[in-house]
DNA sequence: ACCTGAACACCGTTCAAGT
DNA sequence: ACCTGAACACCGTTCAAGT
């Protein structure tokens, strides 16, 4: 009864609901800027404090911690979603829909997919959108932990398609490589796998961005056929 | 064709193929050893260099920086996987059983979590798994991209599954956590979200070892599942 | 060929002191 | 109630100097 208390900012009081100079707002929004433009390594506190024309160590009145802050931050873009009606489009076009606001989410905020593996989605918008699936996937007939099971399966889906996405993004430094050079350095990689050359002749690396869409589509189909599936039994 | 070198540590030669003091091999097991322990937050280059009982700079003559460090050990746990084979059991429980050794690679190493995100993996070990999954699907059947389409499914999944569970773990310490006082802090955050309290009431918290086992299960038969489903057409 | 220590430019966070 | 600067214990990395 009297054991730890789980630690996250979600359950602490705010320290207070609104100020006059600077705010918990304030800084959460700078801090989100800041992050979409240097990465999750860019961040610091010194930083964001000159940002806000402020000491560095003034932010700690606001927020315990530069965890905490993140946590804040991470669960900020989570209200970016674009959730459609289920009753409109049906379940399966709604679950659709919601996996590619995910994913746009992801991208337009690639240190999110870093902070994923961090510590996990416990804030309002957050909670707000595995709502929206929840009320999605109990349409489509789901009932009991089966409803969770589905829920974790599609949105695992997005993050593990995503994540590494954006890993490669990052590698190759936002310059679009050369195809021609792309092929050379795959097939020296891959030379070992006699299996794996096929597909680098293949037209993979001639509009990468094009199969990465198509990519998604085809195991998004997969698992919501999959999904289906647990359905009909 | 004299574009941008691509920049990874596979695509270059290691400074000597062996060397009588220190070597790669010798850092990148001391650091694998420290990552596992502290987490990736807790490795420095200067704690590694003493575990080496060496200065912390002198890591530099074999390593170009941390990063790239990262990336050599990164590669390191993929060689942990055991992978089936897929003409004594089937490509389909091959390709199940190496899903597992995925996660379990994953929990074995929550720091690989984190990194995900941050480098994609290029590294032999990594390739060689990946040309396993290749032959795998070749073998139920897939042809030209759908091969790589499909795999990229079955390991988004894994990823998507296991990174925010890591996650998860990383939030509660390691600390376990009393299955009422669990369950009240969860009633508390999702009081908003009326269609989010059934599952509160729901056994999840009194074994969430094996919850999620049976999640993982259960996403993972969807997806099999729906690439079955790919095939049949 | 390999290793070192000093040095530089950074970090997150605490805390006494100010207004 | 809010903000500051100094201070502490850290970082990754460079580089001249040693053996």
């Amino acid at each position: 009864m009297t054991g730890k208390p789980f630690p996250s900012v979600w359950l602490r009081e705010p320290r207070k609901a609104t100020s006059p100079g600077r705010s918990r707002e304030e800084i959460v929004r700078a801090a989100l800027e800041l992050l979409d433009e240097e990465g999750l390594a860019g961040l610091s506190m010194r930083k964001l404090g000159a940002k806000l024309r402020a000491g560095a160590t003034s932010l700690y009145w606001y927020v315990a911690n530069k965890d905490e802050l993140l946590e804040l931050v991470y669960d900020e873009i989570w209200g970016e979603m674009t959730v459609p009606d289920h009753e409109e489009v049906g379940w399966r076009d709604a679950a659709a829909a919601l996996a590619y606001s995910m994913r746009q989410v992801i991208v337009r905020h690639p240190w999110a997919a870093e902070f994923v593996g961090r510590l996990p989605a416990l804030g309002p918008n957050a909670l707000w959108v595995a709502n929206e699936l929840r009320k999605m996937f109990k349409a489509a007939g789901f009932t009991g932990l089966d409803t969770d099971y589905a829920i974790a399966t599609l949105t695992a889906y997005v993050y593990g398609m995503t994540i590494p996405e954006i890993a490669w993004n990052k590698s190759t430094g936002g310059h679009v490589y050369d195809a021609d050079e792309m092929r050379a350095a795959v097939a020296k990689a891959a030379a070992p796998f006699p299996e794996m050359l096929e597909s680098v002749d293949m037209a993979t690396y001639d509009d990468p961005k094009a199969v990465r869409e198509i990519a998604f589509d085809f195991g998004l189909v997969s698992v919501l056929d999959g999904l289906e599936r647990r359905l009909a039994t």
